[in-house]
DNA sequence: TTATAATGTGACCATGTAGTCATGTGACTC
DNA sequence: GAGTCACATGACTACATGGTCACATTATAA
């Protein structure tokens, strides 16, 4: 957590610090980011960073969580009602989390960063800890699918959140910048690129990402 | 590639510095592996290093070079007669890739480590290209299977290329950690663990795998 | 105006790195 | 023996980093 001294500060300086602090940590991972050319950047001295955080974890950390916690929170705007089928809520988070990395590049490649080994303890804990909820959530929503119905029961749930996760969680951005011809490095440079993916192609992706997925755990198995 | 003073070294003393510097190469990502801590292990002084190799991205280039020619030829001896059906051979692959990465945990995360941004040119280039040789590999597959009517006509393959690119690449071994309930850093640290996981169990995952991706290709749309 | 507390500052330190180079060494040839 | 050549060496350079600290500046209060 940053220091009081931090939250003392203008708004616009603490927005123009997180900034430029955002853009470090997404276009480097944690152990290339350079504290010295963000305070330098910031035209602040290296000094004032030390009183604003206990150190270049609590900064990255801070980071984090504001990168997680809006994108959680688009993704909560983005579901529609938490009653809908299981095909279709899943179309739904696919949506928002798609569309979330597009629209906010950085935050999203804040979030993926912690990925990145850094031989900082905390960090991995922080990253178990994260993936274990994204996985805990796929495995909830598929357990539930699969006691309505909507996932044949000789599925491995647990071997299909595994799949999920990882067609979620790369493969598909992956396929996204492959379609606009664009590597992640531009992506976060130029932010107007996701504008050149209109919404309907969008769309038809996800629908036919889900379909690919429910064929894979809805129709007949192959014995 | 190395000068030809390395090539000139006794057999062990290659094998020796080589062995050394996957360790440090499959335990840190380029950036943050050391020649210093290479040379301090291996016991050879800092510009002996240098007569043998260019530089750090030489070094690093011969150990992925080295690996992904392993990986290669490990596959390919496993893989089977070539006329097999797709969804055989898929199956042949996908086990012959995960039980490489088992076995071969360090030579598997050299090449995986390739991904992560370094700032090197060379190195991204590298990346790059071997992403996209196992991307056209598997686009090569499908193209075929879709020929042959072992994928639907409807299914964009580019996407399928991509998800399967990410299962196989990365949530396949996910699910295998978990099974194993251990972290990447101690299957690289303890080479045996992977004999904790029996080939059955191994090949029933596998089946598993591939019968999810064959309902989502091969499977009646919906629409 | 003066006293006190809160913030800002950047030279500086310890540490680590990739890469260089003058010098040493030992084997092989003439 | 002298001369040559391939290789070995580690102190050294140049650089970058995270973090500190004595001091300067500003704001607040009496």
């Amino acid at each position: 957590m940053p220091k009081q001294t931090f939250f003392n500060l203008s708004e616009e300086k603490q927005k123009r610090i997180i900034d430029l602090a955002m853009d470090e940590f997404a276009s480097h991972s944690y152990n290339k980011a350079s504290l010295s050319r963000v305070v330098a950047r910031a035209g602040i001295a290296k000094g004032s960073m030390y009183q604003y955080f206990e150190d270049k974890k609590d900064l990255y950390l801070y980071l984090f969580d504001l990168a997680a916690r809006e994108k959680m929170a688009y993704i909560e705007n983005h579901k529609g009602e938490d009653n809908g089928d299981f095909y279709t809520v899943l179309e739904c988070i696919l949506h928002a989390g798609t569309q979330f990395s597009l629209e906010h590049p950085k935050l999203s490649r804040i979030i993926s960063n912690i990925m990145e080994p850094s031989g900082e303890l905390v960090l991995q804990e922080i990253f178990e800890r994260s993936k274990n909820m994204s996985y805990q959530y796929i495995l909830g929503m598929l357990t539930q699918a699969q006691e309505k119905g909507s996932v044949r029961m000789d599925i491995d749930i647990t071997l299909a959140a595994h799949m999920l996760y990882s067609i979620l969680g790369t493969g598909l951005l992956e396929y996204l910048l492959d379609l606009l011809n664009v590597s992640m490095h531009e992506l976060l440079s130029d932010p107007h690129v996701s504008k050149r993916l209109n919404q309907e192609q969008l769309r038809s992706i996800i629908t036919n990402t889900v379909s690919f997925i429910r064929n894979g755990l809805e129709g007949k198995s192959h014995d």
